[in-house]
DNA sequence: AATTAAATTTAAGTATACTTAAATATTTTT
DNA sequence: AAAAATATTTAAGTATACTTAAATTTAATT
C-alpha cells in the first residue's frame, strides 16, 4: 500500500482514538494538508478497497483490515520513535519527523528487530501505547488529561499527545516530560486554566496545553 | 527529489563506478526493472533538471549536481546497512534490502546521527565506501578482483560487490566475508574459473563470482 | 556495403494522488 | 421555517512515473 493510503488510514484512527473528532472527510483533509476533495476521492478509493466504510456526508469508519492497518503503520512509527530516542540525542519534536516518513518503508521483519532490540517496549517516548505485532494494544490506559485533574493532587506525566514542535519546546523547558512528577495547584476553571507545581517552578497552562498532556495519579 | 529520480541517478553512479557498464537507458532500465521508454523519459527529464547530460542515443553522464544526489543517497544506503548489521542479526543481503527502501526516507541529519553513532565509519560491511557528509569518498581503494589475483599468494577480502541474496548466502556458507584471509590456490584462466583455500576448504569459484570479489594482498 | 539484428526513441495511453472551481447537501443562525 | 453559512461532493484538469507498440537509429553480421 501507497504512503498515501497509510497516512490516510493512520490519520482516520489517530483522529477517532486520540481526538475524538468527527472523522468526515475534510478532518482528515486538514490533518494531512491535502483538499477536501482529494479526501473524498481517497475515502472512496479505500471503501472500494475495504479499509473503510464510506457514505456520503457521514463520517468514515476504519474497517477491520482499515484499522489492522493503521496499526500496524502506529506500530512502526512507534517502535522509530523509542529507537532514535533511545540510541540518539534526539528531541521528542525530531523524532516524530524522522518516525512519520520511516514508518512507511519499514518491513514487518525489520520492525520486529527494532522492537526486540528495545526488549519490546509497550510505550514510547510520548507515553503513546505501541501495538504488538498482530496489531494488539495490551496495555491500558487510565489517565487522565490534566484539564480534568483535581487541585492539590499529585501525578505522573504518562502522555504527551502532540506533534507540535513549539509544545514540545516548551515542555523540554519546563521539565514535563514522561514519568515526572507534578502537583496540580490551582484550577481556574472558568477561564481553563490550570496551575501546576513542578521542580518548585509554578507553571500556569491553558487549555491548548492542559487538554494533551495526560497524567496518573502519583 | 522523489524516489524514482533518487533510484535513478544512483543506478547510473553505481553503473559507472562499480560495473563500468556503458550507462545508456536500456542499462539503466535493466537495472531499475523498469521499460527502455520509462527511462529515456527519465534521462530527459533529469536533463532538464541539470541532473545529467543526455544526448540521443549516448550514453548518460551525471553532472556535478548529479553526482552529488547519488552520492548522497549511497552515503544513506551504506550507514544503514553499516547500521544495521551492527545492532541486528541481519544478514548483507538483508541490510542491502532494507537500506534499498531506508535511503529514501532519511534527512541528513538524521544520516549524521547515524554516521556518528558508529563512529564515522568509512566502509559498509560489504567493503563500499561511505561518502561523507559533503559527498566526498576519502579512501582509495587499490583491491583487485579475485579474477585478476595471482596464483599462490594471500589475500584478505577488501570488498563483496553484489546485491544478490543468492551470492551472499554462498558467501555465509563459506566464510567469505570482508575482513576473512584466503589463500589463491589455481588460476584456471582459460576456463575462467580460480580455486582458492579459506579455513582449510578449497573453493573453486567461476567468473561470476570472481568479477565481483574484491581482496587486497595480506 | 548491404542486410539483419538490437537498442533507443517517440507516441499514445494508464494509475495514482493531487489541484481548483462549481454544484449540492448539511448545519447553523436568525 | 427560511436564509445564510459551512461542509461535502462532483467535475475537470495536472504532474509523476510508469506501460506497450510503432518508428527510428545504431551496431553487428554477412
Ligand atoms: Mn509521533
Ligand atoms: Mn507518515
Ligand atoms: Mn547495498
Ligand atoms: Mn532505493
Amino acid at each position: 500500500m501507497s504512503v498515501a493510503i497509510e497516512n490516510f488510514v493512520k490519520a482516520i484512527y489517530n483522529n477517532n482514538i486520540q481526538d475524538h473528532h468527527d472523522t468526515k472527510p475534510g478532518n482528515i483533509a486538514k490533518k494531512l494538508g491535502i483538499s477536501n476533495a482529494a479526501a473524498t476521492d481517497m475515502a472512496k478509493k479505500l471503501a472500494s478497497k475495504d479499509l473503510l466504510k464510506y457514505e456520503k456526508y457521514q463520517a468514515l469508519q476504519l474497517t477491520e483490515a482499515g484499522t489492522k492497518m493503521a496499526l500496524n503503520v502506529v506500530r512502526k512509527h512507534r517502535l522509530w520513535e523509542a529507537f532514535l530516542f533511545k540510541l540518539f540525542d534526539m528531541s521528542l519534536h525530531e523524532i516524530h519527523r524522522e518516525a512519520e516518513l520511516l514508518e512507511h518503508e519499514t518491513s514487518d521483519f525489520l520492525a520486529n528487530k527494532i522492537s526486540a532490540y528495545l526488549g519490546n517496549p509497550k510505550f514510547d517516548p510520548h507515553g503513546d501505547p505501541i501495538p504488538n505485532e498482530n496489531g494488539e494494544i495490551t496495555t491500558e490506559d487510565h489517565s487522565i488529561s490534566l484539564s480534568n485533574a483535581e487541585e492539590g493532587k499529585s501525578y505522573i506525566i504518562s502522555r504527551l499527545m502532540s506533534d507540535d514542535k513549539e509544545f514540545f519546546d516548551f515542555c523540554a523547558l519546563n521539565g514535563l516530560k514522561y514519568g515526572n512528577a507534578i502537583v496540580v495547584t490551582k484550577q481556574f476553571s472558568k477561564n481553563k486554566m490550570t496551575q501546576i507545581t513542578i521542580n518548585t517552578n509554578t507553571i500556569l497552562l491553558n487549555e491548548d496545553f492542559t487538554n494533551i498532556i495526560y497524567v496518573n495519579e502519583a
